[in-house]
Formats: structure tokens, sequence, C-alpha cells
DNA sequence: CCGGATACATTATTTTCTTATGTATATTCG
DNA sequence: CGAATATACATAAGAAAATAATGTATCCGG
């Protein structure tokens, strides 16, 4: 990463959902190119971390998956669950209040608004 | 902590560096009350998680200790080094450089200014 | 036809916390 | 005045969540 990466633990999980709210239905792949591209290459997320996290996301009821086959190679989408939809909001507005606070901690005169 | 706690990972050295900038010298248990204080107790930095932190920061020559007796306790006072206060705002700059990153990532509108 | 991209996955290790525990002194309040 | 709370340091076992490395396999462009 070009952040030190320590910053980006415990936000990961919280960033899958938010792209699966936009997007309805993504794959583990699509997913880390996505987060380059709107990072401008600032973040980027390992696979030893992304799979994981989705298997995780998938056991815990929030996402749900189906498999497609391009080919001879598969993918395995992802989508929310309703469940999943009620954690995205309610991760996604802890994060932005965790920031606030943090900048506020830190003097950086935030504005989320 | 009032936020699922994992959102605070590699904060904390941070954290810890800029009270450090702001105030010369302080000591650990001033250090948590200064932050539950400054947050209206929503980030809560735990002994088990700050004291290793303060050593690490001294065996990595970025901040110095000095031993104050308080009637018969102790107080161990701490302070940035110059190699400290580099650091200081190389890390308040990166996590500055994150947030903004993510909260463009998780669409929250930032403007730090 | 070969290197880079696509696409899944797991494992060992490391980092960084939490929770629990330990020791001791100082203060407050009924 | 004594008990609870606050002050003040510290460590240790365990968990969580990454990284780095590795593995397998297909697809595509030059």
């Amino acid at each position: 990463m070009t952040y030190s990466s320590e910053l980006l633990k415990g936000t990961l999980k919280t960033i899958v959902l938010k792209l699966l709210s936009d997007n309805k239905k993504m794959y583990g792949y699509e997913i880390t190119m996505r987060v380059r591209e709107l990072t401008q290459d600032r973040i980027q997320i390992t696979e030893g971390a992304l799979y994981p996290t989705l298997h995780a996301l998938e056991a815990d009821g929030l996402v749900r998956t189906e498999i497609e086959h391009i080919g001879k190679r598969m993918r395995k989408y992802y989508s929310l669950s309703p469940a999943g939809k009620t954690t995205t909001r309610e991760k996604v507005n802890e994060l932005a209040a965790f920031m606030q606070t943090m900048a506020q901690l830190l003097d950086l005169q935030p504005k989320l608004r």
C-alpha cells in the first residue's frame, strides 16, 4: 500500500460492503481493481486480506454468492443480503463518525457534509 | 471504545505523537484521560495498548522520558525527540491523506482544509 | 509461445490490539 | 475512618486482521 498499511485495518469490511451497495454485484478480483481505480492506486487490497473477508461476510449472512462461468474460468459474484444492506449503512456511518472524531483529535478541521 | 475498536488500529501511535507535539510533555495516564476528554469519551485508550506503544516509541528513539516523583508515586513523562517531531509531522499528514482517500471512497464528500 | 493479466484460494507469520491481572499510592465521601 | 474510586505504572495471554508468500489455473496479446 501507499499508506502505511496498518491504517487500513478494520476498514476493509466497510469498504467491501460499500462497494457492493453501489454496484449490486461484484467479484473479488473486480473489487481489488475498483478500489485501486477509485483511490488512484493509493489503497491496494491484497487477495490474502480480501478473500477471507468475503468468506466471513458470507458466513455472517451479509452477502450472497452466485458463481458464473466465463469460458473455463469461474467468477464468484457477491451481492448484499437485506441484512447486509442494513449493516452497510451502520458501518459507513460509524466510520464517518470515527473519522470526524479523529480529524478533530488531530486538529484537522474536518467538514464531512 | 464507543467505536468498534478495530477502527482505531494503527492510529494509536499517531494520536500519542500528536498529543506530545501539542503538549511538550505528558505521562501515560494523562494521555488516556486527555484523549477521552478531547473525544467526549468516544475514544478510550486502554493501558494495555498505551504502555507498550510508549515503550516502542522510546525504543525507536522518537520520545524521551523523565521520571518525576509525586509524593511516593511516580510519573513517567514523555516528550518528543527531534526525530519524533519529524515523524509526528509525517504520521499526521499520512493519516490525514488516508482519511481523505477513505472519505472519497465512501462517498462522504470530505473537506479537510 | 510466453509473459502478464485474470481469478480463485490457503497458510505461516506479524502487528496491534483487548482483556485480565498485578502492584501500589492518593483522595473523596458518607 | 474506612471503603470505594482515582491515580499510576506495568506485563501477559489471547484474538483479530492484516501481510507476504505460495499455489492452481485460464485467457490474451504480440
